[in-house]
DNA sequence: CATGAATGAGGTTTCATTCAT
DNA sequence: CATGAATGAAACCTCATTCAT
């Protein structure tokens, strides 16, 4: 009679959030193989009360996908408001920042085992068409090149977040920022 | 290289390599999680027998990485051998290549649940050899900046194969390169 | 009968009333093995509202035995009174049909998973009794042979109901009541 | 290559005896809810092997019937072939019988949670056939009303079993079984 | 009293690894 | 040496029942 979700209980809803940044972390640090069974008990609940929140682990997977990925989208956006000719930069950078600590949203973008456009199409919509707008700025702006399009940008996106991945190391990182400038940067010459 | 006390058997030498054979493709076709019993039924042995050769299926892993990379580095000197200036680049991208359709690969480059400078430390050092010395040769025919070392090849690399990976599709790899090439010329401006 | 202490609360009495009836339906099309979660739910009311009313699964699958169970001597009473000769064959063929759609009275009859005379023993009295006694009115009517007793029509009852659920086809049963009325009639020959 | 099923190593062949006598027992004794765990244990294997024969519980399930299916056919044969007249009065009270202690098998012949025709048509060919021959057999005999057929039969079979689980008492079935064959019988007369 | 969230034991199934044949 | 059967520890998920709200 009422198929909206009407607003959970107070405990309960205390208890999905503690499932899913618990998830968030585990994930992050672990990997998506963490048993269910081990991020219940990192929640302090038990296995059932996980699956009453998520029915199967994908969707919890998904769910915190869909989490990280709309706050994302929101600071890309206010990068670039703050600064439309280096909004772009500041997202690739601050996106392969995150997926270094971030398995499960790396996984996602890479869709290694989790495919983003399938199983969160409004998210990946949402996204890609942040991608675009912050992306068109820069170009406006002189920043960018203008052969480059929204789907080349989310390719260098996957490229970066796995290097950094590779490298924990952030020192490391500020040593490659500069070559992805030099990538996107307007210019003359070719090697 | 020195893990062989005795020359094997002629026809343990053909299972070893068969099952090798096997499952590099398998790993590379259907990831790391095929069980091993997969992999010795499509090689035509009994389970027991990868067992005899590869005591867990990390060591398996292993060998299929140290055999492949070792097939990497040569292709590698050849193609620097050709053409010095293009080497570089031409060994990135046929790595990339490579990553694409080799998750196993890809996996023991970035480091994802398998740690090739432990697991390998032999193999990384000839690897990480040839790419330093390639790199020299480039930067040396004017086709490379200078200020770029091994490690970051290293890590662009990476970075290109979860690129690749990302994108089955080569075609758009092909608007890619030119933006690693970019990235890596010698150029005055910047960003 | 007398297991209700006080009379409840109006409210209190129509939940009851909907869940026996939504949990009859639903043991009848779906077997003992649903969830109470998802009778609740078709219910309108919460697990815990079942679980007051009927402390485990078994005593709300006793409560509908019960209830079936009275309801279906009534009828018995009903048209042994209007037809003595055709009572005991009428009922026969009436609770077979009702076996044939209601799986929870059909294991309760037949003792599957559950025991009627243990569990319900006044409900069992009260119907063996019925039995006896649109099966003496038959008897003398002269329709049904005199040296078989309650007992036996029970275990034919059983027999039926099996062969109802088992031929959903109520088509193929009509040739098979002859049959039933052949073995009961009083007769001379014998195979 | 040589994908035949090759005769089975002694020991294995042991082990799956062992099990399938061991969950044939148990499944007749306490019904086919009974954990797969339950019956390696009592099997004296690890679950695993269990699952190594019978891939799913289903398909452990489906050969126990196959199997009984098998040895009460050939049984009827030999019955119809020492008297042709008496062989389905024999056949019928034979199964019926077996039914009361193999609730496997009454479950397979009646449907329940197992699609007899379905997941063994082999199985249940060969057996409507066989019916079909002592039927034939007996109604030339003259022991059988000729207006029944092998479904007619085969819905009475259900029936039987159904009573003759629900009277443990084999004593009381004795009281039944002339009313079944009043049932059949060749006669003029009818309720 | 009603709700529905939480519990946690238990079910089926998979798979790396060992070991009898 | 090769085989492939056996092991048994998990993994995912369900559901009867309890209890905080």
């Amino acid at each position: 009679m009422t198929d909206r979700p009407r607003p959970l209980r107070a405990d309960a809803a205390r208890n999905r959030a503690r499932v899913l940044q618990v998830a968030y972390e585990t994930f992050a640090a672990e990997g998506a193989a963490v048993p269910i069974d081990e991020i219940a008990r990192r929640a302090g609940v038990g296995a059932g009360t996980v699956y009453r929140h998520f029915p199967t682990k994908e969707s919890l997977f998904q769910a915190i996908v869909a989490d990280r990925l709309h706050q994302v989208v929101e600071r890309a956006r206010a990068l670039a408001a703050a600064d439309p000719g280096e909004g772009l930069y500041a997202f690739l950078f601050l996106l392969a920042e995150q997926g270094a600590t971030d398995l499960g949203l790396t996984e996602a973008f890479a869709g290694t085992g989790f495919d983003l456009t399938e199983a969160l199409p409004e998210a990946e919509r949402e996204f890609m068409g942040t991608v675009a707008e912050i992306l068109a700025q820069a170009q406006q702006a002189g920043t960018v090149r203008p052969d480059v399009d929204a789907a080349d940008i989310k390719t260098l996106m996957v490229g970066l977040q796995a290097m950094h991945r590779f490298r924990g190391d952030s020192e490391h990182m500020r040593r490659v920022y500069p070559l992805i400038r030099a990538a996107l940067a307007v210019q003359k010459a070719e090697g």
